[in-house]
DNA sequence: CAAGCCCGTCTTGCATGCAAGCTTGCAACT
DNA sequence: AGTTGCAAGCTTGCATGCAAGACGGGCTTG
């Protein structure tokens, strides 16, 4: 009988905790708990397989459950998580031939994306491209792979911002997303770092001198020497699971 | 106080009404609705800028508001649909800009995908591609722009699934969704089915031929034809909005 | 007569309750 | 001892209730 005469619904509406830095923007809790896990997917620190409860999340983030599960629909639709069955979602999981095909994709896309960009960009994007690639460079001469793995993140950024097509940009974002963990462990690879700076210089130069050719042919083989990284890669983890990278609930 | 003590949740689980050809397989109500939102869409039967309405949707479909609620999101997701503030969502727009920016993506997608579905096409997709080609040539013969539309996404999709390559697949899928209803316009602008013909019959032929490098570009160029088409296209609907295509709700 | 304000209504957003299904651990049986 | 049945719990999936914005109409006022 309680609830037919108070409900009591807790209390006006408590924002989540309003202590996390990248509040104070959103609107609606489903968006934001879901720009919140895709960060989360994006910066590893949850990683492919890992199961996604519905009730931990509504209580981490202090919500209910319906915004979590709201903001799961999102991820499921766009691929990062797959439904289990009647059994929850966990955050996908790419096999060895899905992950190459993502990396083709990415390739396809990202190549369009500079051919647009050597087009289209803008005089302060020029600036902004230059900025990422030095970040790039001295990233490498310091060694530190976590930097280089942010600083290259935000040259790819920019080219994809600078083909100023809100479409493409979506695209890229989602499979970015997708293949971000197994990318960042490419990234780690010895002579990976070392490889990319000098072929971001490329790139670089064709865009900034507006050739959209050279620019797509230089992006695409700068991500098919990623793919071809997957190679090397997949010898250390050949030992544990054949299928499926990162099983780490299997 | 009736809800108290019987709840009475309608009844066992009624199935939205069973009738529909494509139920039947579909565990999760949610998921049902959204793929049925989905095909509306493609089938152009709800037009961009149609605004969905939650209590209308799951009164049709004869559920509550909560999976219809997760199916949006799902759809917001994908980007066929646009939330408006706090005044729901409507079926995504896309200015001109975007649309050829968006077909600029599909075509250089569908390239990869016959580039690889040349490499990778099984014995009976080649059948199978054969006679999605022939029913375009029929459907042109007969002059029915119906039927020819349904066959040309048969073909297109016979070509997509060649390339087995399954998050090409979903990403091509997602994208012709957005991009549907503005490529049924133009598929019945006049000269566009007799010129795609040919074009489909020398992209079939290097398909057979495992010719990837030819495939890709006759595609590319298959869809950058149907961007020029929109130029065309254009011309009709200038009279009517500048910035917007169908803005039926505006 | 026009413009602005206020209130009613409608719609979304979130919380919570309830039912069904998967999982798991125990126990009984072969 | 191994296997199979079963039951309890835990988790998801859906329905419903309630509160807070957004829109619209009508009224008032300059």
């Amino acid at each position: 009988m309680a609830q037919v005469t108070s409900a009591a619904p807790k209390v006006a509406r408590r924002r989540p905790d309003s202590t996390s830095p990248a509040a104070a923007e959103e609107m609606s809790l489903s968006g934001d708990i879901a720009k919140r896990l895709e960060e989360e997917i994006l910066r590893g620190r949850v990683r492919p397989g890992h199961r996604l409860d519905e009730r931990e999340l509504s209580e981490r983030y202090g919500v209910s459950r319906t915004p979590v599960r709201e903001a799961l629909q999102r991820l499921s639709a766009s691929g990062l998580a797959v439904a289990r069955g009647r059994q929850g979602l966990q955050v996908a999981q790419l096999s060895v031939a899905d992950l190459i095909d993502a990396l083709s994709v990415v390739a396809q896309l990202e190549a369009l994306a500079a051919s647009q960009a050597a087009r289209r960009i803008l005089p302060e994007q020029r600036s902004l491209l230059r900025e990422a690639h030095e970040a790039c460079e001295l990233a490498l001469e310091k060694g530190d792979a976590d930097a280089f793995y942010d600083a290259n993140l935000a040259f790819h950024d920019v080219v994809v911002a600078a083909s100023h097509n809100r479409v493409l940009q979506d695209e890229i974002r989602r499979l970015s997303l997708k293949t971000a963990p197994y990318r960042r462990a490419i990234t780690f690879q010895p002579g990976r770092m070392t490889g990319s700076v000098p072929e971001h210089a490329e790139i670089l130069q064709a865009i900034l001198d507006n050739d959209g050719k050279r620019a797509s042919e230089l992006m695409s083989r700068h991500i098919t020497l990623l793919t071809e990284g997957i190679a090397d890669f997949l010898q250390f983890v050949r030992a544990s699971g054949d299928r499926v990278l990162f099983a780490e609930t299997a």
